[in-house]
DNA sequence: AACTTTTTTGCAGTCACTGCAAGTTTGCAG
DNA sequence: CTGCAAACTTGCAGTGACTGCAAAAAAGTT
C-alpha cells in the first residue's frame, strides 16, 4: 500500500508537525513566548515532550515553523528560471513566490506569529541562524545560476540580503500591517538591487 | 579617590570581563564550543559561575565578546562625519574603523574565534540576534544622518546589510585567511553599495 | 572605624534539550 | 490474520544554561 500521494504514516507526521507548530504559535501569541514551556506545547498537540523534539530541534524552530523542504524548493525555483533572467531577478522572484505561497497556506499562523515577533524580534534572527546550512545550498544554486564559483562572495551576499530583507519586512509589517508582506519584501529587495549607496529621498506626506 | 581615569573597581571589572571573554574563546577554540561548560570557563577566569552571568547574558555573548559600548560608539562615529559625506559612506567608514580598531586591540582573540566560527558559523548569527536593540540605535543614527524618519526602511536595511557583510566576511576569512578581514568587509559593502542587481563577472585566474 | 554602595557568591530552582531503551504503530508479506 | 521489520512514540534519567534571591565580601566615603 504505497499510493504515490501519501501513506498513513506520512499523513500523521504532517498532522503532528502542523499541530506542534500551531500550538507553539498559538500559545506564544496568547501568553508570550517565554511563558510557554515545551511541555505545554506538547500537551496541546497531544504528544509527548520527546516527540516535540523529534520534529523540531528547538522551540525557536517550532515557532517559525522551519520547513525543511523550503531550501531545496527555493533552489529549484531559482534554477528553473530561463538563462535570460539575471540571478538577482531569479532570486527575487523565488523569494516572492515562496512568501506568497506560504502566506496563502497559513496566513492565520503568520498573523499570530506577528504578535510574537513584535515583542521578540530577535526570534526571527535566531531562526535564520539555524538554517545556515540551508542558506549555503541556496547560495550554491545562485552561484551556479550566476556562473560563479561557489566560493565567490556574491551568492552568499545575495542570500544574506534576502534574509535581511525578509527580516526587515516582517519587522515593519508587525508594526504596521496596512501593507502586504510581499510588497514590503519587494521594496527591500529593490533597495538592495539598486544599491544602498543612493540615499532615498524622503517625501513629506501632504498631498491627498 | 575618584581619578577621572578609572577606579580600582572599574579596573577590576574590565579585567574580569576580559578574562571571561578570553577564557571562553580560548577553551572553545581548544576543545569545541559545546564541549566547554560555563562552569569551566568561570573556573578558568577565577570567578563563580554566577559572576559569569553578571557579565554576559549568555555563553554566546561571551564568545563574541559583545561590547555594550560598541553600539553607541558606532552611532557617534556616524554622526561625526561632515554632512558632505553620504550616509552610506559614513556608515561604511564607521564599520571599517570599528573593525580595524577591534582587530588592533585583540587580534589574537579573533584568530581563536575564527577557529570556533569555522565549526559553528551559526554562532555569529546568533550573536547578532542578541544585539537587535543595539542595531536599532544604530539605525536611528543613520536615519538622522540621512534626514529620514526612523520608520523608514533604508536605515534598518543599511544596518542589516552591515551585519550581513560582516558575517559573510568573517565566514570567508575563516576559510581563507590570506586576506585581511577589513578588506573582505569592504568588498562586501561595496557590493551592497553598487547594488546586487549587477551580477559580478568571474575572472578566471590564469595570467600572472 | 562606621557606613553605604557595588560586586561576588552560593543555592535552589526552572527549563530546553539529548541519548537510550523500551513500547507502540504501520507497512508488508506469507 | 499472523508474523515480522521498519518507523514512530514515549518515558526516563541526565546535562547544562540561565534566573532570582539573599547573604558575604570588597571598595569607596565620611
Amino acid at each position: 500500500m504505497n499510493q504515490p500521494g501519501e501513506s498513513l504514516r506520512d499523513r500523521k507526521k504532517r498532522r503532528t508537525r502542523a499541530a506542534l507548530e500551531r500550538a507553539t504559535v498559538r500559545l506564544s501569541a496568547e501568553r508570550g513566548y517565554d511563558h510557554v514551556t515545551v511541555e505545554e506545547i506538547a500537551a496541546e498537540a497531544d504528544v509527548s515532550v520527546r516527540t516535540f523534539f523529534n520534529y523540531f530541534a528547538s522551540k525557536d524552530e517550532a515557532l517559525i515553523g522551519a520547513d525543511p523542504e523550503a531550501g531545496p524548493r527555493m533552489a529549484e525555483r531559482i534554477l528553473a528560471f530561463p538563462g535570460t533572467v539575471t540571478p538577482f531577478e531569479a532570486y527575487r522572484q523565488s523569494v516572492l513566490a515562496e512568501i506568497t505561497e506560504e502566506l496563502d497556506n497559513a496566513r492565520d499562523l503568520w498573523l499570530l506569529r506577528k504578535e510574537v515577533l513584535m515583542q521578540r524580534p530577535d526570534l526571527l534572527v535566531r531562526a535564520f541562524a539555524n538554517s545556515a546550512e540551508s542558506e549555503q545550498a541556496l547560495a550554491n544554486a545562485v552561484a551556479h545560476r550566476a556562473a560563479l564559483p561557489e566560493s565567490h562572495l556574491y551568492p552568499r551576499l545575495l542570500v544574506a540580503a534576502g534574509s535581511a530583507a525578509f527580516r526587515c519586512a516582517v519587522t515593519r509589517w508587525a508594526h504596521d500591517d496596512s501593507l502586504a508582506l510581499g510588497d514590503l519584501v519587494t521594496e527591500a529587495l529593490d533597495l538592495f538591487g539598486t544599491g544602498l549607496a543612493h540615499t532615498p529621498q524622503h517625501h513629506h506626506e501632504g498631498g491627498s
